[in-house]
Order: structure tokens, then C-alpha cells, then sequence
DNA sequence: CATGAATGAGTTTTCATTCAT
DNA sequence: AATGAATGAAAACTCATTCAT
């Protein structure tokens, strides 16, 4: 009844930020089969307590999904209208890397196919790459025939590569996003075949 | 007791190929936790004959990635002294990502880390693959500063970006192996940031 | 620290009331899986309160059960002196199982065994059954072999019995009551079989 | 592939056979709440081998309440041409009747409601019993506003009013059915109040 | 006093693996 | 050799109960 606003929000607050974060580490551990009973344990919590902030494991991932997802779009944002159109790109490119270059968890994204809130935050994230292509193709900055969702699927490519060497060192996705970087150039560039991917 | 050297080889060896081939498929469907029941179903033998076979679902993996490793090692060396060392790389990568491109196996390699007949077969590939960038480096083919390592852990980049997309038509890699192999152009090539990775 | 002797019992009392009729409620719809959380989201009340007025769900259902022995208890006394005997313990049963029709909560009492607080309240109620039916035998309008606890095991059959069909309708019970006490009268009776269960 | 017939299913047999029984001992003496965990205990084998025969816990409630309609089907049949038609119906009862006393599961048919296979054998059941119930009408052997269904929603009655007493003798529901069987009788019947159920 | 977050034992179910037939 | 039944260690999730605010 007198629900009021909400008051002894602070272990609940400190539980619930505990428990994404020793989720991600858990997952990008374990990757998806990392068990919730590792995760509250990870995080010193009680196993109940995971499921009282997170009602299903898909809804956990489906949280950190969206978070990422929603980080991202604030960095397009803020270099949505930057001078340098190509640069932008490049900047927002290694931006997306270097989060990732900690825990890749690109691959909680096929878990959360039916989750329509991350779904809007990952248009909402696309429609930012798509501008951010956009102003670097009109600026001759990328090749002609790149689109955003090109982009949009090359963002986790660098730091996923790394996974294939022992022991990656910290900055290692850096030369593989140059090498694609270069890529999207004009200079010398070889027509892309086949169609355009549509999105979504 | 060993009567004969091989009494019905014929089934077993019927046997083991079926099993590999419903292992990928399951595996490419289900992923890492495509079940031992289910493979034996797809391949309509028992559950106990996969264990047979494989002794265990990390020993049923390791001979998917190591076959893997086996066919692209061969494609390697056949194109080793081809004349255009330039276009035997690219042709490489290229065979690479249509062997994935419809069942993509490389997230099972994780799991083959510990196993030592993989890790020579993934060597035995690797060198082959140094080769190729090396002759195609000396022919200025590719950019000068790019390793051997650094085109291995590319190699499952173009598949993997198509993951990224709702229905990848079944070429869509080619969009991201072209981008790729025009990042790996000396032409307009920026210098690549930091060391090249060590093998292994 | 006892400044006054009951401060707001008003509330108190609006919430256990509230709360005894969201469990009755819910245990009827979910039977005695019926969760805590489920019963105080429907008194509107934290869970936390449940506790406060129950100590455990079994004194929850103590108090539920006991209440329903109450309240029959002296629907019994009213009837206890009626000028018609026979007729006053029909009109009891009948009064007994309109209660439980709405509501069937007869599978609460295997749980409140151990509650001397109720065995007290059911003791209570039967030696009034025992009561009606002693005067309703020695009027001649039952058999004569016919004892209070025969009578007692009988008061839920009419209910139970409409729970085996689809969409009993709600007055259904009255032709397993008509049937039943046509069985109690003494036209026509077979002697009952064996010896009448002695009350504890 | 070589299927065959099935030949050692002398363990598996026994097991499923274990496995209901002590599903039932269970049920009787916890209620729908009986734990998979304690039927395997109790019968003698791990966890898992519980959900080998029976896929979830439904399906062996399934199988069990399956299996008591149609050992009932069986009474009935055998009856269904008996010369007495009034004896046959009563002797069907007792059978129906002493087959629960030892184990009253009919609780468990309200977790069946959704399965199809059990409605049939439900419905088969139904069906001789309402073969039962007009032979006796029209031999004049009850009341004749009686319908199967009414006959059919009493079965249970007996038994289950042996609950309400500490310790029920093991014959005591004969007095209870007596009482009920006096009460289907045509002398001295009032007539039935409402419209019979209709089934199902 | 009421609230609702935290707890942890318990539940159903899955699955790699072993082993009798 | 093949079969499929049995095993038992998890895993995800629930819920009565406790307790800090």
C-alpha cells in the first residue's frame, strides 16, 4: 500500500551491480553454460538473490546485453556530429573494441533474439552505426558501397580474433582493427560482392 | 584374442564417419551443449557406440577440429608454390570461410586446448599458413609489417561477422573476407600498431 | 516500553483479515502449494507482514481451519435444540457443505494435525455433531447404528464428490447430500458393516 | 538400426514396476507434493532413472491413475452382463473401493486433466460405469433419477471420508458405502434435487 | 510495525558417462 | 561390438522464513 518511493535501495542497488559484474566475468569465463550458483557465488550473494534481481538467466543476460548495447550508443552519440566524419568512425570502432577487449561477450547476443526490450536498444544502437557510416561515406572517408549494418557486424571482429592466440596481450585488437580499418578505405579498394546485408 | 586384424571394419568405419557428421550438425545447430544422446540419434546408432567411438565428448571434438585442421592443411600446401603467391593467400582464406561458412565449428576449439594431437595438427596448419603470407610478403602482395599468425587468427572473421545479421544469405562472407583481404593490401596500408602476436 | 495497550489495532486487524481471506482464497484456487508471497500479494501486504500475523503457513492454516470449526461449531448449537431433530442435522450438513462449496479447503486439515489449538476447535465441533446426531437417532429419523463421528467423516462427501466432474455447477453438491442422507435414514437400512470408528 | 524386439528388459521392468509402486506408497503418504527424489529412493534406483520411464512428473502421475481406470475398466466389464444388475453395481463399487483403501490417490486426477490418454481410459471407464448404472435402473435396483455420472462422482466417497478419522480401520469405508448404497436404493428415495451433471 | 531484500534448502529435470546384456 | 538402461552430479528455479531498514 504506502510503497512510497523506494528507500533501503542500497545493498539491493550494490547486489545488483555485483551481480552483473561477476556475471560478466563469469560468462566471458565460462561462456554461456557459466552457472548462476557461480555467479551469486562469484558475487557473495546467496543463490535467491540472483533470481530475485534476475528472474531467469535470460533475463541477466538479457540486462547485460542491453547494457552494453546502451553504452555503446551513448559513445555514437557524442561522436554523431564530430568534424571529422572518418575519424569518428575509427574513434567509435576502437571505443566498441577496447570495452569488449576485457570480456568479449558478444556471443550472449543469440540468447537474447527474443528479447524486445534489447532489441530496441540494439536498433537504437544500429540506427547510431548506420549515421556514424553514413557521414564517413559521404565524407569519402569509407568505401562507397559499405552500410552501417557492414560496420555493424565487423564491431566485434578484432577483439574476436585475439581468441585464437595463446596468451592475446592486452592491445592485441588493435591490429586487427587497423588492418580492417584499412579496409573500409577507399584507397585501393576492391568492389564488396553480393548484396548489401538488410536489417534487421 | 585378436582373431582376425579387423573383422567389420566396414561398419565401424560407416560408424564413425556418420557420428562425425551428425556431431557437426548438431553441434553448428546447438551449439557447444548439442547433447551426446542427440548425436547418437542423428547418426541412428546407440548412445553407447558413440563412446565406442570417442571416449569422451571433448575426444569427440577434438577429431572435428583436428579434421578441420587436416582438410585446411591440405588446401594449404596445395596452393604452397602456386605461382601468384598473392592470390594462393587470398584463394586460401577464401576456402577457409566456405568450409565455415555453413557449419561453423570454430567456437569448438576452445575445448580442444588441452589436447595435444589437435595442438600438432593446429600447429602443422599454422606453419603452412606462415608460409603462404610469407611468399606472398616477399611479393609485395600483402603488407609488410602482417605475419602469419596475424592472417591465422583472421581466418574465421568473415563467417563470424555474418552471425551478426538475422538471415545471412550464403555469401554474405565474401563482403567481409573482401574487406579483409583489401585491409591486408600494402596499398594505403597504415602501419599496424604494436607487436604481432607469438606463436603459440 | 508498552506505552499503550494496542496502538492501531485496527490496521492489524484489517490485515489479518484481509489476510485470512487471500489464503482461503488462494488455497482453494492453488491448493496447499499455494506460496506465501502469492497469498500476501492478494491481502495486498508485504510478505514480511504474513509473518508477523503467522508465525509459520501451518499456523496460517491453523488459524483457517480452526475458524471454519468455529464458525460450523455454532451453526451445530444453534440447531441443537430444535424441535425437529432429524431435520436440525440435515439442515446442519446442508449448512456445512453450502460453506464448503465456494470454497473447498477440507485438505487443510491433514496439515493442522499436530495444532492443539484446533484439535481443541474440532473436538469441540464434533462432540456437537455427536450431540445432533444422538437426538436425530433417538427421534427415530436416523438409523439407529449410525454414530456422531460416522456423520462427522460424511460432511465433506457431498463437496468432494462434485470435484470429479468438469463444471459442476454450484449447487450440484445437494444431490450428493440428498443422496447421502436418504443413506442415513433408517427406511430400509442395511446394518451397517463393522464397528463405528471410535473418536480419539 | 537392429532395433530387434526388445530382450533385457527384465531389469527395466522391474524397475518401471518399482517405480510405481513407489510413486503410489509416496503420493499416498505426502500428497501431490512427493518428491521424485524420495519415489527413486524408495524404489531402489538413482534419480535419473525415474525420468528414463517416466519423461516428467506428470506422465507418471499420468501412468499411475492410467493404470487404476483401467484395472477398473476391467472390474466393470466383467460385470457388465452379471444377472443381478443391483449386486453388480454395488460389487463394482466395493472392488473401486478397496482398491483406494489401501492408497487414496484420487487426488492425483486433477493433474491429468490435460492429458488425452488418460481422458480416453477416463472416459472408457465412464462409460461402463454408466452401462452398470442403467442396467441397474432399469432392473429397478436404485433410484431412478440416477445417472452413471452421479455413480461415478461417489466412487471415491467412501474412502475419502475414512480421512477424517485418526485411525481408520482397514474396512472402515464399508460402512460408508453401505450408507451411500442405502442411499441409491429406489425405497423410501426423496427426489433428487438440480439437473444431473452432464459428462464430461 | 510494515516492508521487501536476502537466504539456502529443496524441486524437477538434463546429460555425460558406465556397464550389464 | 552394439545396445540402451542405470547412474549421479549439476543446473535452473521456488519458496518458507529471517532480518536490516
Amino acid at each position: 500500500m504506502t510503497t512510497r518511493d523506494r528507500p533501503q535501495r542500497a545493498d539491493a542497488t550494490r547486489n545488483r551491480a555485483a551481480l552483473l559484474a561477476a556475471a560478466e566475468a563469469e560468462f566471458a569465463e565460462r561462456g554461456l553454460d557459466a552457472s548462476m550458483a557461480d555467479i551469486a557465488r562469484r558475487a557473495d550473494v546467496a543463490k535467491g538473490t540472483v533470481f530475485r534481481h534476475f528472474a531467469t538467466k535470460e533475463e541477466l543476460i538479457a540486462a547485460i546485453v542491453g547494457g552494453h548495447f546502451q553504452a555503446l550508443t551513448e559513445v555514437a552519440r557524442a561522436l554523431g556530429d564530430a568534424p571529422d566524419a572518418g575519424a569518428a568512425l575509427v574513434e567509435f570502432l576502437t571505443m566498441a573494441a577496447g570495452g569488449q577487449a576485457h570480456h568479449d561477450l558478444s556471443f550472449l547476443q543469440t540468447v537474447t533474439e527474443g528479447d524486445s526490450t534489447v532489441a530496441a536498444l540494439r536498433d537504437e544502437l544500429h540506427a547510431e552505426v548506420e549515421h556514424l557510416v553514413a557521414r564517413a561515406r559521404d565524407a569519402g572517408a569509407v568505401r562507397h558501397d559499405l552500410t552501417g549494418t557492414d560496420v555493424w557486424v565487423l564491431i566485434c571482429a578484432p577483439v574476436h580474433a585475439t581468441g585464437f592466440v595463446r596468451d592475446p596481450g592486452p592491445d592485441l585488437w588493435r591490429r586487427y582493427l587497423a588492418i580492417i580499418v584499412d579496409g573500409l578505405r577507399p584507397a585501393g579498394a576492391q568492389p564488396l560482392p553480393g548484396p548489401a546485408p538488410t536489417w534487421p
